[in-house]
DNA sequence: CCCCTTTTGTTGGAATTACAACAGATTTAT
DNA sequence: ATAAATCTGTTGTAATTCCAACAAAAGGGG
């Protein structure tokens, strides 16, 4: 666990709260660490969870899947990110979304009942870690309205300028990468792929942006 | 404001708070009550935000509106919920909504810095409102990942079969009405109007549900 | 280096949705 | 009560997306 201590000092979870405390209050709360390989699933839709987890290394995707075997990513999260923590803090009986490793991952899993009521040791702790907490979810149903907002777009064009925007926005440059090969992005757009490659290709013959696997660079507004 | 202590009592943020104190805490709060006409903008898209509502009577929509004008509903927020809590919470700069009234109604505000950070007087409550205001923003969170779930499908006719079970679930009944006429319907679900109104017809037709206005009853899956 | 697998892009046809226009039904205003 | 405004459903056409198939490009393993 001191392997990840520089990555859990960075954890918005944490703030506010001395490195010196950190593994003590990690003791307190009984955190236990998980490796993941690639692939595999963290939690299922449908089962009931009471922990949450922090990713330490690798990448999760929280995913839903439908009948046809569609795949609708709603969000991916790396390291220093939590995932599960709404559904922890809200005490669902069924989990809505299904949390699988994108990568070979080591996680962190709490149980929110031990960050909500805390020992009377850690009692110094507690609002600051819930209030933390309420920054990160919050922070969360924004990022998640701007993903709706993606998805709002009424054509595939449209969503991929929106939300290439974003991300060039988000990286402070025209050039940038996004984490998602072709099939992902189509999940996380709810597109089908090869058309979302052909507008691709369109865009990129217009003009108005160029690419090669995962790096993009938009070339202004000129072609739209 | 005495007028609407009944309602104040069942919101979820002053849960384990004492009606005989609830006056004295909305006055610490300096919570303030509002009056909007319907269709009057409470907040608008791109402004900063530091005080959330409390909906006291009538309803409010959470829209997002586009170039070509399209709007699109993220949610509804009727009598004793709470509206722009996870912006005002997570201190963004810019918000990415607005707030329309979509009847009269009476609206109650609070600045999210006093429910943080309180006086000496009230510190007996300001764990209690974090930790109801997670809870809330928690249950936000899940509400907004069943309405991604909800627009994830790829056909107008599985959109809405998605939502109509949900309220039908909701409603613990085959016969319910929802709180959307047609535009705003094919808004919340991100479709065109008219074509969302044939496939309607489609699916009373081939037995699948039968309608009037916003009252619909399902008929089986006899049908799909 | 070669072979196999996976990813990406392309293409034509089928399916679905958007659009515009309009008629009928319902609600609102005078 | 009547007229005006709004909502809902229908329809034909245009536009867009999905699907399946396949070729080209890229990546990985022996």
């Amino acid at each position: 666990m001191n392997k990840y201590l520089p990555v859990l000092k960075r954890v918005n979870l944490f703030r506010g709260i001395e490195e010196a405390e950190l593994q003590s209050l990690l003791s307190c709360l009984s955190a236990k660490e998980s490796h993941y390989e690639k692939g595999q699933t963290i939690f299922f839709n449908g089962e009931s969870i009471e922990r949450f987890g922090i990713v330490l290394s690798g990448e999760v995707q929280i995913v839903q899947d439908d009948y046809y075997g569609n795949r609708s990513i709603l969000a991916r999260m790396d390291t220093g990110n939590l995932f599960g923590e709404s559904f922890a803090c809200a005490e669902i009986k069924t989990l809505p979304v299904s949390v699988i490793a994108t990568t070979e991952s080591e996680l962190l899993f709490i149980d929110y009942h031990r960050l909500a009521v805390p020992c009377a040791r850690a009692c110094g702790f507690h609002c600051r870690l819930i209030q933390n907490m309420l920054n990160i979810v919050s922070i969360k149903n924004i990022l998640l309205t701007q993903k709706v907002e993606f998805i709002s777009k009424r054509t595939t064009r449209e969503k991929l300028l929106a939300y290439l925007s974003a991300e060039a926005k988000r990286a402070g440059s025209n050039r940038f990468s996004i984490p998602f090969n072709r099939q992902q992005l189509a999940d996380y757009l709810f597109v089908e792929r090869s058309a979302m490659s052909a507008e691709l290709s369109k865009l990129k013959k217009s003009g108005a942006l160029t690419f090669h696997k995962n790096q993009f660079e938009l070339l202004g507004i000129g072609g739209l």
